[in-house]
DNA sequence: CTGTTAGCGCGTTCAG
DNA sequence: CTGAACGCGCTAACAG
């Protein structure tokens, strides 16, 4: 009965953001003290000091990072450009990375490509355009790195390394992890063992390609075109290949050299009414959660991925306060964890 | 034999990026000529037009985000803030929101509050310091809602509602697939269907409680308080209070709320050695990739979770086109996946 | 300890 | 159609 619903009362009040001289001027002093108040660069008395915090406090003062990073010449941004962030390896990866930059008070900003050069090369130019101090990324295509690097930004490679110039990065024992899958299998007497990869020039799928070499060796095994298959990273037709690599090379033990490989194959082998370890045994690279949910469970080679995202940032940071130090590369250790998808071979 | 390596050859160019100023000294126009030429605003002469570009390209000229943001006073990064990036769900929804805001050549910048009320204020800061001119969240505490509207900054809410102040929102119909979970349980006999949820005061659980209130009523079946289990946030004991759900309520069936509390279920479920469905029937909320995978596959309520990405993405960009359009909810519609967890009841 | 000055790179007036 | 002038908000130098 009262008020009929007004207009609504234009209730966008859209108040004219804070600025430092507003705090200044309420606070009776310049801008340039209120800047060194806010930010505890340089001399401030205790009394202007506590004046200026209060006032920036009651006037809800945000400062305009736009305006600091072009005074600045860099932002507090930093970029993470993974292959594809709905791949839980890669979301833990930016997990990772995101703890150790919020403690140090930096923001991330991760973007995707699809695995695309072209993609991650838009991604470099977005980060460079916000003039980001670094960026951490699984690299795909060189160009984004050099284009990076050219311009003075720091780049950490994590999970794989591919840049020409040296710079730091921080990736897994890939060769071990594969060799110790190969034996694992070999070791139940396996004899036919097949690997399944990506057909890409990454130093992560071409170590553990490597380790798979070598662990047939080790096992006096020979090896056998017929058992690897190295998929094209954006193949509509990946599980007719893995059809193909089971009916042309009849393995009995497979390695998939990573989780969503290692998910496909699993698919094949139910859609087929293939018994796992029964009829194959399957281990797969990169342990996540649906893997110990199965049954069986899927014996994996499982690899520290937050951590490497935490290392990752690490480098990054002390990379950003010593520009000139000789760059580093760590490598992880990764873990063969046994569980029902292998057993012995029976063929 | 020849060249030793040089003490590096100090080979970081380190060049400075490259400005406006730059590439129209090289064209022989002044900067305001080449800002219009290289964003299309404006009058320049074709010819103009053509060199500018060319310089551009030929010096790899990237515009400084920080400099054309203070000016403008508005950036292109659109705020994204989500309970947890490591859940599927959110993942997927936050994909859905960057398919479309990339196509409207806005950039996503996704941080995680971990539903603390804190962080997400924290988050709004942060946008509110980038000048983006929009945010899409799910709401954890209305505070930030209303930081950021008090600023003229576009809010919506996705997944579920809170602000008090009326602003776009694209929800799940949870009542309806509450009911549908419960109706289905009770179709196939089950009497003591249990309901567990998250305590909080977000209208998604609300809903999906209500529906469950809804779906028992409609088959004439009493609501007992010993059946419903809400869960606090960030319980510690939460499999603990499951198991007492079990004890005290012996439920023959149970909705599980969002897609982790089914999964933990799922877990004591199978550590007690509970039979699904022979024991207890399950339906879960949220379909992910592992429910399918598990043997029995888990029947579940599923939603349109990219969708609903996609469509907050629309509702920010029409906003942001029509600051005074009235405010939006589109409610879009879950359906009942039935797969092997739940069957007859026996008991 | 403080204020003044200047300029980061850009886009937007406004004359010409 | 073009250029000159200005200012977005902040901080680094420099006097005082």
């Amino acid at each position: 009965m009262s008020a009929s619903p007004q207009p609504d009362e234009q209730r966008s009040p859209v108040v004219e953001p804070v600025t430092l001289a507003d705090i200044a001027r309420e606070a009776g002093t310049s801008a340039s003290t209120a800047s060194r108040a806010l930010n505890g660069r340089g001399y401030v008395s205790e009394a202007a000091r506590g004046r200026l915090l209060a006032v920036a406090d009651r006037l809800g003062y945000v400062p305009n990072a736009s305006a600091r990073t072009l005074k600045q010449r860099r932002s507090r941004v930093v970029g993470v450009v993974v292959s594809d962030l709905g791949n839980q390896f890669y979301a833990t990866l930016a997990a990772g990375i995101e703890q150790v930059l919020r403690e140090a008070d930096y923001q991330m900003m991760v973007l995707g490509d699809n695995s695309e050069a072209a993609e991650e090369v838009e991604g470099a130019r977005t980060f460079l355009a916000m003039r980001a101090p670094g960026v951490i990324m699984t690299p795909v295509g060189g160009d984004a790195t050099e284009l990076l690097r050219q311009q003075g930004v720091a780049v950490v490679e994590v999970d794989r390394r591919l840049a020409d110039v040296e710079c730091d990065a921080v990736v897994i024992d890939n060769e071990r992890g594969g060799r110790e899958a190969t034996l694992h299998l070999a070791g139940l007497g396996h004899r036919r063992i097949a690997l399944l990869g990506v057909e890409t020039d990454w130093t992560s799928d071409a170590g553990r390609l490597q380790g798979y070499r070598t662990g047939l060796r080790t096992a006096s095994l020979p090896f056998d075109e017929r058992l690897v298959a190295r998929m094209p990273l954006h193949a509509p037709d990946t599980e007719a290949r893995i059809e193909a690599l089971l009916d042309e090379g009849a393995p009995t033990g497979i390695f998939a050299a990573n989780n969503t490989l290692a998910e496909q194959v699993w698919r094949v082998l139910r859609r087929r009414g293939l018994r796992i370890p029964g009829d194959v045994s399957l281990v797969g690279f990169d342990d996540v959660p649906w893997m110990e949910m199965v049954e069986p469970a899927i014996t994996v080679v499982e690899q520290p991925t937050l951590e490497l995202g935490r290392r990752a940032a690490w480098l990054l940071l002390r990379r950003l306060n010593g520009p000139t130090l000789p760059p580093a590369v760590e490598i992880l250790q990764p873990r063969l964890v046994v569980r029902g998808s292998t057993g012995p071979a029976n063929g």
